[in-house]
DNA sequence: GTGAAAGCGCTAACAA
DNA sequence: TTGTTAGCGCTTTCAC
């Protein structure tokens, strides 16, 4: 049998209650038995269970991260932010992923609010509001990220895509450009329509027209960038810049040009959105709008801990602003 | 206050066992009473604390996974091949990041080895064998990946750099390539050596002789590699390739060479090691060995499953191949 | 077929 | 300063 604190007991001669005192470091404990008892707890090599511990209403230092995928950058950024409040504090973060699956969100869920921590930051598609309010009534802390049903009711982390497709499209209208062209993700997506939004909303602005013919849809991939880049450059009037609703269809996009013979940014220039790795690497590096991913991680585990810590409450939307990263994809229009 | 196994046994009027016994649907509950107690765990939406129920000594139905970064891809892989093998049973892993620091691995092993979890998948450097052993008599079930001490005394899935580096050399001496260079990462790496000894038997059973004028040191980054390559180049009798400890390196040899005005792999081939993701998406891209990540992590779950299930002990080092992965920086010599 | 009770390892009132 | 005791939520043995 493994050494519990019954065992730490007896062989000190002391009851269970001083040795738990002496874990937890408690006042009201003589320092001989202290000693005694911290001598034994070496030479035994105790370690207290944690899972009794939390069983028993303590804290278990611990905060549950829901996330789809860690191989996506996107989230593993996001981790790290929330790692990193998460030392500071010493707390430890539990991870777990879900690859979009409602039931496996679910079933985290369950498991994580069941006393296994503190709290929860999730990043979830298939959880209602219904299921979160009931969490809420459980007063486990939890705090959202990218959360797109909230009213104001659960503490919610966002990106402001709005703002990003703006910053973007403001970049490119500073450049001179004026026949700009959007590439829309294929299928209705909030994310591409408030990029759209924030677009357009540039572009009226500075009074340009938005050209129904320099907009297109495409599926969001490289494939989909692809092709209606190849729609865009048939016709004889083209666009002097692209902004595509994300890197990956932009990257498409820069493709289909220089298949075309035409250059990236000397004929057109293109603008992406999201900043993945390959943006970086590529050449010419892709012009586009970060997303502040590490700081979404950080801002959501500092809510969790003033939640945890001061009982502060917060039920609202926070915004973050997304980030314009230049880099060679996009020139002035001379 | 939550609902737990007492709120459903008041409420339907039987004892806290009979729930037990419905929840874990076991046999010797009459289907009168199951159906009532069915239904008033439904309606209550009653979820069993997983903690408590790892507390009285059920499984938790979860893996421990101690890994140092989750935003490395070669972490993401193995994580990645742990997960499917869990989600197959059923289990979930909960994921803690060290970041190499011996504390960190020191008390994530502790926390999940006191009943957190039912098996532990750790990659470690901090941790010896004597907290092994320990582990080991508590019989807790754990399997390392890439541990560098074992000596058959636990279960060890070990990448084959020795091999790695043979297949490389192999592989470039097919191309008919004799004045090979290597460049070591700086400081006694054991990856590195075996690498390297992989490379001088294949070099020796191909008759070549390693020239010392040809083995460079450099740091472990592109820096490093660009570096080393410099002096490479600075010498009159250039080699007709360059095998580079890890990937980042092989990338600065390649800058290096291209800032000399020549060519890859048209005047010298560069093969590297690890595959990481600018590999694929640099131009030209980098020959390289590929470490079987997802496969690492697919036979470690596999590996702690059969420890679980049947109780079969493997107390091995266990080795996995590295692959080739021919891109376009290595050119036949003519 | 069902229930009482002990126990998992720990904490925390309350007594002494 | 220390010990007793009653839980935390669940499982499981043994009796009914």
């Amino acid at each position: 049998m493994s050494v519990t604190i019954k065992t730490i007991a007896e062989k000190a001669g002391v009851s269970k209650a001083t040795v738990s005192y002496v874990i937890n470091n408690k006042a009201g404990v003589g320092d001989e038995t202290r000693k005694k008892v911290l001598k034994i707890i070496n030479d035994l090599n105790y370690k207290p269970n944690s899972v009794a511990r939390g069983l028993a209403g303590q804290s278990t230092e611990m905060i549950g991260l829901i996330i789809p995928d860690i191989t996506d950058m996107f989230y593993a950024d996001i981790i790290r932010g929330v790692e990193l409040v998460a030392n500071e504090l010493d707390y430890t973060i539990n991870l777990c992923t879900t690859h979009g699956e409602e039931a496996k969100e679910k079933k985290m869920l369950e498991y994580f609010s069941s006393g296994r921590v503190d709290g929860i930051i999730l990043m979830v598609y298939g959880i209602d509001n219904k299921l979160l309010a009931e969490l809420k009534e459980r007063r486990i802390p939890f705090v959202l990220i990218d959360y797109s049903q909230n009213q104001d009711q659960f503490c919610n982390i966002v990106i402001d895509n709005y703002w990003g497709g703006y910053k973007a499209a403001e970049y490119l209208i500073g450049l001179n450009h004026k026949k700009i062209a959007y590439i829309h993700g294929i299928k209705d997506n909030i994310d591409d329509q408030k990029r759209f939004s924030g677009f357009k909303k540039a572009m009226t602005e500075n009074d340009l027209t938005i050209n129904k013919k320099y907009i297109k849809y495409g599926a969001y991939n490289r494939q989909g960038g692809y092709q209606a880049a190849k729609e865009l450059l048939s016709r004889t009037d083209l666009p002097t810049a692209v902004f595509a609703a994300n890197d990956q269809m932009a990257i498409g996009v820069i493709n289909a040009i220089q298949k075309e013979g035409l250059s990236v940014p000397e004929d057109i220039s293109v603008i992406g959105f999201d900043d993945i790795e390959a943006s970086r690497l590529m050449s010419p590096g892709l012009t586009t709008i970060r997303q502040p991913t590490y700081e979404m991680g950080k801002l959501a585990a500092e809510k969790i801990f003033s939640e945890l810590k001061d009982k502060e409450n917060c039920n609202e939307n926070i915004n973050l602003k997304a980030k314009l990263v230049i880099r060679e994809s996009c020139a002035e229009l001379k």
